[in-house]
DNA sequence: GGCTTCACG
DNA sequence: ACGTACGTGAAGCCG
């Protein structure tokens, strides 16, 4: 069916605004709204494909329901200049695209969409960020919700809308009329708010029936609605979209017209939106008789050779100095492109499949490594979307890549950080690329993020990522050793240790019960058992609350409750770390997956498994490190970073204490305690000292009271004269500290020492949690992104040194501030030097980095 | 697939 | 008055 969006225009462009980091033109005028909401809008078009689309604004004026509508917004904050100003803009642009508008005098946006949704029997998609506009689902009209920034869109249908929300589309509005709306300024029921709300529709099903059956409402909340009818009525008419506006319009005024004129690129040039170019929406004026996608980007002709030979020949005889690959289990895809070339050139995509079923497949697959060979090993630069990847294919196909080689996923991360990590054909289609031209794409991905990098940017990818590759690969490959005897034996041991407490568990709630259900566990020791009354409960209020850190309240008077504190350890460490080894096993080793493109702040992740969060804090977790060992022969050499996010604050605060600490080699967190505490130095106790630690970690996290007062058991009052203290006395720190709040506030990002941006939308937001979590992220991110570039930094140090001495030794672990090196003994000391040296030299601040090694027979021996 | 819990830096 | 520490991944339950 043909598929018709609207768009609220102004609940968009205000989303787009606040999700947006702030930028201006040239001269000066904000556009960060209107890119946003052009961005969304291409977004929206490359998902659905609409053939209608049309864009609604509020227009006020004196008419009924608006009229009460402006009373109550005269109270509402007035827009912020800077969107107020991009709205003009806005509808300039959309002018110039052919999308229809429409205003309308005395009426809201979403009135106008609620009436076009209604007069048209065709599939309709509203994008708003108003939970008003819910009431207009039926069969034929969803309603996109833009939950969070723009990215994150919660599409409602006639089928999800009751699991969504737990409310028929007409029930939305009861809702509002009890409980109100701020943003909208809907009164409601003074004191009725979401929780009586829904509880009385879902008895009562709506406004009629609840007042209906009053009498059977009993105590203050039938005062409540007794004293609020009234209200109530007035806001449910407030709250009912107008479905009937006296609009013309028909379906045919709506007609998407793609591509766009020539005019929307000049504005867009106008506008500075630079990114927007390579997006494959605008008519070439040359080519106008062709399709969309040929016409930004020349004719791209799929080839498909027949023989391996044929393919071969083809690579042989180009002087193409790169080729843009894309591996998957289905074809091989590759695309020669020539010097100077650049998307809009016409190009050949050659296409072979990798399995062919009909002759013999081992044969086929003979017949392709050397093609692999030539395009992968020659003296073209390769250019993946996930090289890596690409790399551990080749090897397990007994081929390595020895030319040099490009990355789009890292360039992309590198880029926008996380904004879309969801894979190259994300990536093509939120491009307008053609989905199948994979290897395509990934050249024209490159050119548009490799060429939307500053100059740092490309440094960091070129010094930093890319060489990272080789040595991450060369670790998933190397693997660790495991103890498979050991862990077996823990396995029973851990195992008969669980069934025995399971049926102590057993006997002590007089029943069986699922102990790995928090539910039901909760029911068991709240309900039944009555183990105690603070009863603190889940968000949604479903389930009680049975984290460690609760039930140890109870575990003193409650055997139980110790007996399930005992088993949530065992399981975990039972499930996690030995059965869920135990697959990934492979000739005595697990080889983890290093994820280089993930983390908002430039840290690795590690998966399948994960070795990053092997257990240490706890006795018997630290057990576990005992089954990671040596190859045979060899030791492990363990080296960690002391306290380097502390010193990079030090480094980047100039805090004159700090750094004085750290180049004197003082015992930081007895510093801190001495001057939080008040007492000499040489009298700080061990406790005191805990403490200080733990301020110290706060400052990292951008420290808040409740938080501090959370982690060290005390009152909020008390964290807030430790760190009014700390800050007294490290006044630096709060001042660097300050500074990265206002860079987020007026950039919307803060940077790492090499230039790693994070974009941090949060900062803009008006919700006040939501910004301060902003903050605290700007506060953290430069501190824990450097850590990351800088142990980046040593490991290519070491690799390059390790290879350059012909070592044998292999790093196998990295742990985020800490790397581990399988080394054969008579390398040990000589290595282990090597490490220490490249770690602590990666980068010159302004105070030393010093780095512990220690060297064992297994891991948990080099600590 | 989202939520809860818990392992790490 | 509000509700918060920063960054990850895995297992298991539940709808």
């Amino acid at each position: 069916m043909e598929k018709l969006i609207l768009i609220d225009g102004n609940s968009l462009i205000n989303r787009a605004f606040y999700a947006t980091p702030v930028f201006t033109t040239k001269s000066g005028l904000p556009t960060n709204g209107v890119f946003g909401f052009i961005k969304l809008m291409l977004k929206i078009i490359s998902d659905k494909k609409p053939t209608y689309f049309a864009v609604a604004f509020d227009l006020h004026a004196p008419t009924f329901r608006h009229k009460m509508y402006a009373d109550y917004k005269a109270g509402r904050k007035p827009m912020p200049e800077e969107l107020a100003a991009q709205i003009p803009v806005l509808k300039e642009v959309l002018s110039l695209m052919h999308v229809k508008t429409c205003e309308l005098a005395g009426f809201e946006a979403d009135d106008l969409i609620g009436t076009i949704a209604k007069r048209f029997n065709t599939q309709t998609y509203i994008y708003t960020g108003d939970r008003d506009s819910y009431q207009l689902v039926d069969e034929t009209t969803s309603v996109c919700f833009t939950r969070k920034g723009v990215s994150d869109i919660l599409e409602l249908t006639a089928e999800n809308f009751k699991d969504e929300t737990n409310l028929t589309p007409a029930q939305v509005i009861d809702l509002k009329a009890l409980m109100g709306d701020k943003s909208d300024h809907i009164p409601g029921i003074a004191g009725v708010g979401e929780k009586s709300a829904l509880s009385l529709i879902e008895k009562y099903g709506d406004l009629d029936g609840i007042y209906e059956h009053l009498d059977e409402i009993s105590g203050a909340l039938h005062k409540k609605l007794l004293d609020g009818k009234e209200d109530a009525y007035f806001s449910y008419k407030l709250a009912t979209i107008d479905t009937n506006a006296p609009i013309e319009l028909s379906l045919a005024d709506c007609v998407l017209k793609m591509p766009f004129d020539h005019a929307v690129r000049e504005k867009f040039a106008e506008l500075e939106f630079k990114s927007l170019f390579t997006l494959n929406i605008f008519s070439d004026e040359n080519t106008a008789q062709n399709s969309t996608s040929e016409q930004k980007h020349g004719k791209i002709e799929e080839v498909y050779p027949e023989t391996v030979e044929q393919a071969l020949k083809i690579v042989g005889n180009s002087t193409a100095s790169r080729v843009a690959c894309d591996l998957t289990d289905k074809e091989f895809r590759f695309t020669l492109l020539p010097d100077g070339w650049t998307p809009s050139a016409d190009t050949v995509e050659y296409v072979l499949p990798i399995k062919i079923g009909l002759l013999d497949p081992g044969f086929f697959e003979y017949q392709l490594q050397s093609l692999f060979k030539s395009v992968y090993s020659g003296q073209k630069r390769v250019i993946c979307y996930n090289v890596k990847e690409t790399l551990h294919y080749l090897h397990s196909n007994g081929l390595s890549l020895s030319s040099e080689f490009e990355d789009v996923s890292i360039l992309k991360c590198i880029a926008e950080g996380l904004s879309n990590t969801d894979g190259l054909q994300y990536s093509l289609n939120l491009h307008q690329l053609p989905e199948r031209n994979r290897s395509y794409g990934v050249a024209v991905l490159y050119e548009h993020y490799f060429h939307s990098l500053n100059e740092n940017e490309k440094k960091l990818y070129k010094d930093v990522e890319l060489p990272l590759v080789s040595v991450l690969f060369d670790m998933e490959l190397q693997g660790v050793c495991i103890d498979e005897k050991a862990l077996n034996a823990l396995a029973v041991r851990y195992n008969a240790e669980r069934e025995e407490i399971t049926a102590r568990i057993y006997e002590l709630a007089g029943e069986t019960f699922n102990i790995n259900s928090t539910q039901q566990l909760g029911k068991i020791l709240f309900d039944k058992l009555k183990i105690g009354s603070g009863v603190k409960k889940n968000k949604e209020s479903k389930s009680y609350k049975t984290t460690a850190e609760e039930l140890e309240k109870y575990a003193d008077s409650s055997e139980i409750v110790r007996q399930i504190l005992r088993y949530r350890t065992v399981q975990k460490l039972y499930s996690t770390y030995i059965e869920g080894f135990r697959p990934l096993i492979v000739n005595g080793k697990v080889h983890t997956t290093y994820n280089q493109s993930n983390t908002a702040t430039g840290r690795l992740s590690s998966v399948n498994p994960n070795l990053q969060n092997i257990p240490i804090k706890t006795e018997e977790g630290r057990e576990l490190r005992k089954l990671f060992t040596a190859s045979k022969g060899n030791v492990l050499i363990d080296a960690d970073y002391s306290q380097i996010e502390l010193r990079l604050l030090a480094h980047f605060s100039e805090s004159k204490e700090l750094i004085d600490a750290y180049v004197n080699n003082k015992d930081i967190h007895a510093t801190t305690a001495s001057q939080v505490f008040n007492v000499p130095l040489e009298k700080v106790s061990t406790e005191q000292r805990r403490q200080a630690k733990a301020v110290n970690f706060g400052i990292i996290y951008g420290i808040s009271a409740f938080g501090l007062s959370k982690d060290l058991n005390i009152g909020a009052k008390r964290a807030q004269e430790y760190i009014d203290k700390y800050f007294e006395f490290y006044s630096n720190v709060k001042a660097y500290m300050q500074g990265n709040v206002d860079t987020v506030a007026k950039l919307g990002e803060v940077k790492t020492l090499l230039g790693r941006r994070r974009v941090i939308n949060e900062a803009h937001s008006t919700n006040r949690n939501v910004r301060m979590f902003g903050e605290r992220a700007a506060m953290n991110m430069p501190l824990q992104g450097s850590s990351a570039d800088i142990i980046k930094l040593a490991m290519i140090g070491v690799y390059q040194k390790l290879k350059a001495g012909n070592y044998k030794a292999k790093l196998v672990l990295q742990v985020h501030d800490e790397l581990v090196i399988d080394c054969p003994k008579e390398e040990a000391e000589d290595v282990a030097k090597l490490l220490k040296t490249e770690m602590e030299n990666a980068v010159s601040l302004r105070v030393p980095l010093t780095v512990e090694v220690g060297i064992g027979e297994n891991w948990f021996e080099t600590k």
